[in-house]
DNA sequence: TTGAGCTCCGTAAACGTTTACGATTTCATA
DNA sequence: TATGAAATCGTAAACGTTTACGGAGCTCAA
């Protein structure tokens, strides 16, 4: 059921017919009709391969997502709702978004190679940014459209988001100290994502704001899971003296420092205060609930396709923003893990 | 950078390039050796819309991942795994996989119908499957090689494999019948997810086998999450007698349901035995820890890659397999969560 | 009556591959 | 030397689109 087939059917030359479905203006709209009609009733769709070759573009974008630690155990509840934002943005200009996945044995740059040199996708957007990322060096000397979800020491130009790793640990710093606290810990990835640096980097900068001296011995870093979790509170544990407050990157590693604590005997939210990261189904069930910072994911993933579109030089018409390089605001959403206890009380 | 630069470059015909670099017999060895290093040394790859408009065939693979609430709260740590495998098996072949996003908004059906036409992939996996699944129809009226992973009550012989949640129910409910139980609960999607309706009968087959009356307000639809969880544990409060035991068909349940009894004074694994469904590092690190089931993921996305491959022409030779339609067999996990508290032994 | 302008449509080239087919060369053998 | 087979390579068609270009038919004012 190739075009030409349709044409036929019709009786009509295939240039008027590829004419009338691409609503050129050039065809009697009599005609327009008929053909139309007989391509739902046929049920013809273009071939891709066909349109691509000719037009030089594929009316898709990847969304690429690593398979790695970090990012594996949130991915569902963190993701879906980006792409449903990304899609509502794509929907209106016909653009399929497909998610890339590169697999932990294949190197991310060698996949990226692999996928845009077959001119596979018109645009991309990457996620979970390494302080060093070779994909964004990539991208930029080929000059592949692209956004990046997240920053990176990497060099160059190019449009980003970020979460407001900053701001979320400013927050939460001045938040604990304001409940007297002084010895705050803090869970770090322990890979080279760059969220870890800003992360650390707001944290030091937010004690040093309030005066309070920083310690070394209260970076923990650990896995942005449940492990990584049991890691952080084992590791503050060992300290002399037990920390009184943590503030941790990753949901997930609430539940595993939960545990932790628990089968020291330790209670979070009376014991000790603990500030998590992302507001989800899961943190606020848990118990304690979670005091953690919300974000609207679908408008992240609108906002990550129109800095995308308005690189591209066919949309740049319609999304005539500069280079987009902003961070993203979170909300703080005040659970009972840090609110029970508070250290100025008791001493 | 095509192909005929390449030929140019080298000054060989274009014809010859290509049946180096694709490893036909008839070329020089010495000239092939030419072809490979200039493609490297200039950075060519294959067009792959060219490609795949001369061979009627786009290398790629879409996996089909809806964004519901029954699967976008564990869908990063239940899929990537299964990803993985999938793609250790397509590597061996050339075959890329995508992930399809059916946005919410989208009828699936549609979606495919869309993909599908513009012969964007050559062979699909779709997965939570429904008890009346529309797009199990759809592939299979157009002979569109696919394997689903999941069963359903669609008619028509189709490859699939699907999680032995019969073997679940019956090992599970055996087993706190061993312990003593016999107002057993269960926690079932509130959709029309097909693994529920699984589900619902090994329940109640494996009552029958035991000679335990079966009590339909036991069966209580949730939502697969914690708020669904919260709810099953709210509707086992609110019942006369509460029952001893509650299996849950999904993980992430397990902490609504541990944060509605803590509220109500009930600690699960003493006061009331609780078995989860897939063991992951969250169920290994809640309090109490989660008596579950262990699944070998990656394995599972390999035996789903062959299935599909065996259905597909191109690959029918590498494997010969019949048409798989298979059980997957899951392993108990014991935990924390049921076993603390036996009602046989005070009562 | 002429021709200018418009509407509508057909023709054919082009996108980058792969591959069937045939042409050329080499080389051993009759 | 003549013959045939084998090795190697070039030629050109084909895949399904889109689109630049031109042509046919029509209207209508000059």
């Amino acid at each position: 059921m190739s075009i030409r087939d349709l044409a036929r059917h019709l009786d009509i030359s295939i240039g008027t017919v590829s004419r009338a479905l691409n609503g050129k203006s050039d065809v009697n709209p009599e005609t327009r009709e008929r053909v139309l009609v007989a391509a739902k009733k046929l049920g013809y769709v273009p071939n891709q391969s066909g349109r691509s070759l000719r037009q030089g573009t594929t009316n898709t974008i990847g969304f690429m997502i690593e398979s790695t630690i970090e990012t594996a155990d949130n991915g569902g509840s963190f993701f879906m709702p980006v792409f449903e934002g990304v899609q509502s943005v794509f929907r209106r200009h016909h653009l399929d978004l497909v998610a890339l996945l590169c697999g932990t044995d294949e190197d991310p740059a060698a996949y990226l190679n692999r996928v845009v040199g077959r001119r596979f996708v018109d645009g991309l957007i990457i996620s979970a940014t390494m302080r060093k990322d070779p994909r964004i060096k990539f991208l930029l000397e080929r000059e592949i459209p692209f956004v990046a979800l997240g920053r990176s020491a990497t060099g160059g130009a190019y449009p980003w988001i970020d979460l407001d790793f900053e701001g979320v640990a400013a927050t939460a710093v001045t938040r604990l100290i304001n409940f007297g606290h002084k010895r705050i810990a803090i869970g770090v990835p322990a890979s080279d994502i760059n969220l870890g640096y800003v992360f650390r980097d707001g944290y030091k900068r937010a004690l040093k704001a309030n005066g309070v001296p920083f310690d070394p011995e209260l970076v923990l870093p650990a896995h942005s899971n449940e492990e990584g979790g049991y890691q952080v509170a084992s590791s503050m544990l060992e300290q002399k003296h037990l920390p009184t407050a943590v503030i941790l990157v990753n949901e997930n590693m609430a539940i595993g420092l939960y545990r932790r604590f628990y089968e020291a005997g330790i209670h979070p939210g009376r014991d000790v205060a603990v500030i998590g990261f992302r507001e989800s189904t899961q943190s606020r069930f848990l118990s304690p609930t979670l005091t953690c910072f919300r974000i609207s994911l679908r408008d992240l993933g609108i906002k990550l396709a129109e800095a995308l579109l308005s690189t591209m030089p066919a949309f740049k018409d319609s999304y005539p923003q500069d280079r987009v390089a902003m961070v993203w605001p979170m909300e703080l959403v005040p659970g009972e893990s840090d609110r029970s206890w508070r250290p100025n009380a008791s001493s």
